[in-house]
DNA sequence: CTGAAAGCGCTTACAG
DNA sequence: CTGAAAGCGCTTACAG
């Protein structure tokens, strides 16, 4: 068996309470106490138990993440941020991946609570009414990050997704592109389905240019999805001249359909994405890409539930907003002024 | 304040110890009692405290991981796995993202211990002595995953590393390739540094191949260390006709320097990957690569080290090895007979 | 089938 | 500066 406090006390000939001030680093305690207590640890290889301690000060350190998919190049980024954040600052991480599956997400909102967790970040925005109900009555600090879901009460850390996406394709238009096809999320999704798409369609007619439907998909966000629905796009008999991909992984997938047809982006195609993620400059030609601050997302996301958990003045009351920022590589050709 | 069992035992008139019967699924408690607590709990939206549970019962249900980075392709696939099988196994995971920050390890292996976890997964194999020390004395079931760091006693769940690398050389020969580069991970790593870099060179000899240490260089598995170090062989007075990289991540970072120096994979240089991620099929030209069953790695990692956990009789005595098997895609070509 | 009581391993007023 | 005692929210023998 581990040795626990009381242990600790009877080896050092001194109470439990002492052995817990010098755990929790207390003053007043005298040095010669404190000597023979730390000495007692030693040679006994205590270490406290986190769990008693939660118990009695209804505080765990750990904060439940959930997250659509960790092999996603933007999430397990910003995962990674959190992560790095929240270590700095004391906190662990529960992590549950939830690939889609909403019943999993209620479960471990549900595992969250139980295990009492002191705060929860949630990057995923497929909402349903349990879903939503769930996290109203919880009563856990509560952040979302990178998405805001539709009628929930909680603060959201993001981008400006509707702008984003304007500026994205207006950047298309300028490059003398009118056949511009949108691939985009799923339209479920406020922020990165429906603002994303928006923002394509009022650049579009803002520039003049004929909204068409059959240059438009729906896709999940993942490189195989960009592919497919590339595939569709390029069988039309008006082909697109430049493509908008509301995530770095489907314009990847995008790219790799029209190398796999014997095309080239930028020249026969351009490409821009979405995301900004480290996959984006990893594949041939470079993508061009609409970056989101990924890093200092999660940071942020952090620092901000940190101060929800702390009841701070400073905690947020409303959305915050990052800068996000047009990076230009290698996918987007100019063809002409229009 | 929550509701806790008490205030559930008053509302539907039993005891507490009858409270918790019905909430383990006990029998022995007329149905009557049952409904009245369920009840009960309905009405209060009642939740039973994990910590409080885990406290008396000596069980948390968490598993700590250990992963070197989550961005990676390789890493992340396998902690999507793991989450999945602890997940359907009813434990959750603790995810420490150590990014080769020893410290931020050894920091966890003691966060570990005092949240009293379960079991232990370390995808890690740069040991020093105070964290092997440490694991030795912990008293957790612990198992390595993808790994095998020399020196301790505990199992491994992995592929056999020196073969996969030595069919993986044979593979490049036998196209009729002669100056075969070696881009490798850390010569500190037994698993991905030692056993791939011996299974290269034994391959090379066997092949009556003279082994040219200027054709040899170490990374550390991510991208722009094979892009880096690929430029350093591209300057060699002879360069490689082929490249086998330890890992599909420096593979792809190799091939992006070749790429930006005006060459062609695979016309001017052959190259081949290691551990068949995702990434290998989302880049062009597709990847080559000598391909671990990821997932079935991870799977089996947690089945394994939930035996030990349970002590079961079938707990793994000695280290798994599961089958590699090396994946042609588009990267690798025949240059004629040696 | 049901309940009173002890105990899991800590922390925290409270008293001295 | 130090300690005895109560309590965190549960489970588990034990007794009936």
């Amino acid at each position: 068996m581990a040795p626990k406090i009381k242990d600790v006390a009877a080896k050092a000939g001194v109470s439990v309470t002492t052995v817990s001030r010098v755990l929790n680093g207390e003053k007043y305690v005298k040095d010669d106490l404190k000597d023979r207590v730390n000495r007692a640890i030693e040679e006994l290889g205590y270490t406290p138990s986190r769990i008693a301690r939660s118990l009695v000060r209804r505080k765990t350190n750990l904060i439940g993440v959930i997250v659509p998919d960790v092999t996603s190049s933007f999430y397990s980024t910003i995962l990674s941020s959190i992560e790095k954040t929240a270590s700095l600052s004391g906190y662990n991480l529960l992590v549950c991946n939830i690939v889609e599956d909403t019943d999993k997400e209620l479960k471990y909102l549900n595992v969250f609570q139980e295990m009492r967790v002191d705060g929860i970040i949630i990057m995923h925005e497929k909402m349903n009414d349990e879903i939503r109900e769930m996290i109203h009555k919880l009563d856990i600090p509560l952040i979302f990050s990178s998405v805001k879901p539709a009628n929930q009460k909680f603060v959201s850390v993001i981008i400006d997704d509707y702008a984003a996406a304007y500026e994205a394709t207006r950047y298309l238009v300028g490059l003398g592109h009118e056949r511009i096809a949108f691939i985009g999320g799923d339209m479920r999704d406020v922020t990165s389905g429906q603002n994303r798409f928006v923002g394509y369609s009022n650049a579009l007619e803002d520039s003049g240019i004929r909204f068409d439907g059959e240059r438009i998909r729906f896709g999940d966000y993942k490189t195989q999805s960009g592919y497919d629905l590339m595939k569709e796009l390029m069988a039309a008999e008006s082909r697109p001249t430049a493509v908008f991909a509301a995530s770095d992984d489907m314009a990847v997938g995008a790219m790799n359909c029209v190398h796999d047809l014997g095309l080239k982006v930028p020249d026969d195609i351009s490409m821009i994405g979405f995301d900004g993620s480290w996959l984006a400059d990893q594949v041939r030609p470079r993508l061009s890409s609409m970056e989101q601050p990924i890093r200092e997302m999660g940071e942020t996301t952090v620092k901000a539930l940190i101060a929800l958990i702390d009841g701070r003045e400073d905690a947020p009351g409303q959305d915050i907003i990052l800068r996000h920022k047009l990076v230009e590589r290698d996918s987007c050709k100019y063809i002409g002024r229009t």
